[in-house]
Formats: structure tokens, C-alpha cells, sequence
DNA sequence: GCCAACGTTGGC
DNA sequence: GCCAACGTTGGC
């Protein structure tokens, strides 16, 4: 099982968003970075675990836990040219962005950037690096279970 | 709203 | 293929 953290901007999508779906699942489209969406399509397979990290708020941070629910297909908004998120040089037999869905399993108490930042063994977070700014990003075993011993 | 750090675009 | 200009991200 691989773990990764997701970044979404709660004015956008939070936690309580996915919550609140009615099978608390969510296609993560939306993603137009090619790193990312190679993660999605290349690396993310259905039963991955991933932290929701809120970004570009008052109080950025971890949120909440979710599963990979679903394996990568093409996203829909790019076709859709009502969306922020169309594409016009994506073509359905060629369509150039893709993503998973996630399902909500939990919500734990904010771990702020700060704390995360403060956690000397959590040093090696992809999010943490400098001008990082992949909305998907990989994380290790070790780290992932360094995070959740800090909502204890 | 600012700004650093990227990624993307498009002319050449 | 280079690279300047532009757009975006995201913390502060």
C-alpha cells in the first residue's frame, strides 16, 4: 500500500465537503500539473491511503484521512467547456488529464503546517521543501505513521 | 495583497 | 530547443 497527501483548498473542497457527499467519495479532478496527474494515473491504485491537507487558508494543515476509491480515468471537466477546467486541446481519445477518486474514512484534529514543521522526523515531507507546490506528493510508511502519532 | 518559486506558453 | 513573459500556487 502506498501512502500520499492531497492538497485542496477548503473555500473549494474541504473535509466537510467530502463528508458530506452522499457516498462520502469524490473524483479528484481538477489537477492540471503533469507530476501530479502522473501520480493519479501511474502510481495511484484503489486502497492507497492519503492525508486531505487544507491549503491557501487561515489555518493550512492536515485534516483528514481517505482512501483511493477508485483507479484513474479520464477527467470529465476537461471536456467540459463550462468548466474553469476545460481543455481544449484534450480530445476524448486523447485525453490528457486524468484522476482517482477518494473516499472519506476520517477526521482528526488540525496538525498544523507549524506542527508538521516542528516534527524534526517528519524533515523529509515533500510539502516542506522549498517552492514545492504539488497538490500530490508521495509520502513514505515512516512518515505517514509519524503523523498519525501526532493526533494522539 | 504580497511575493518567491515554479510551471507553461509561444515566438524565434 | 531556447528563454522571456506570463500565470499559478500557497504561505504569510
Amino acid at each position: 500500500m502506498k501512502y500520499w497527501l492531497m492538497k485542496s483548498e477548503p473555500q473549494v473542497f474541504g473535509i466537510d465537503d467530502l463528508i458530506s457527499r452522499p457516498h462520502q467519495t469524490e473524483p479528484w479532478d481538477g489537477v492540471r500539473n503533469y507530476q501530479a496527474r502522473n501520480f493519479m494515473r501511474d502510481d495511484m491504485v484503489v486502497g492507497d491511503r492519503a492525508f486531505f491537507y487544507h491549503s491557501s487558508c487561515p489555518s493550512p494543515g492536515i485534516t483528514g484521512l481517505v482512501e483511493i476509491s477508485k483507479n484513474a480515468y479520464p477527467d470529465k471537466t476537461q471536456f467540459d467547456t463550462s468548466s474553469k477546467y476545460f481543455d481544449p486541446k484534450s480530445t476524448i481519445s486523447k485525453p490528457r488529464w486524468f484522476n482517482v477518486e477518494v473516499k472519506f474514512l476520517k477526521k482528526i484534529p488540525l496538525i498544523s503546517l507549524d506542527k508538521i514543521r516542528g516534527n524534526s522526523k517528519l524533515s523529509t515531507l515533500q510539502i516542506l521543501r522549498r517552492g514545492n507546490r504539488l497538490s500530490i506528493t508521495p509520502i513514505t510508511k515512516e512518515e505517514w505513521s509519524e503523523i498519525l502519532k501526532m493526533c494522539q
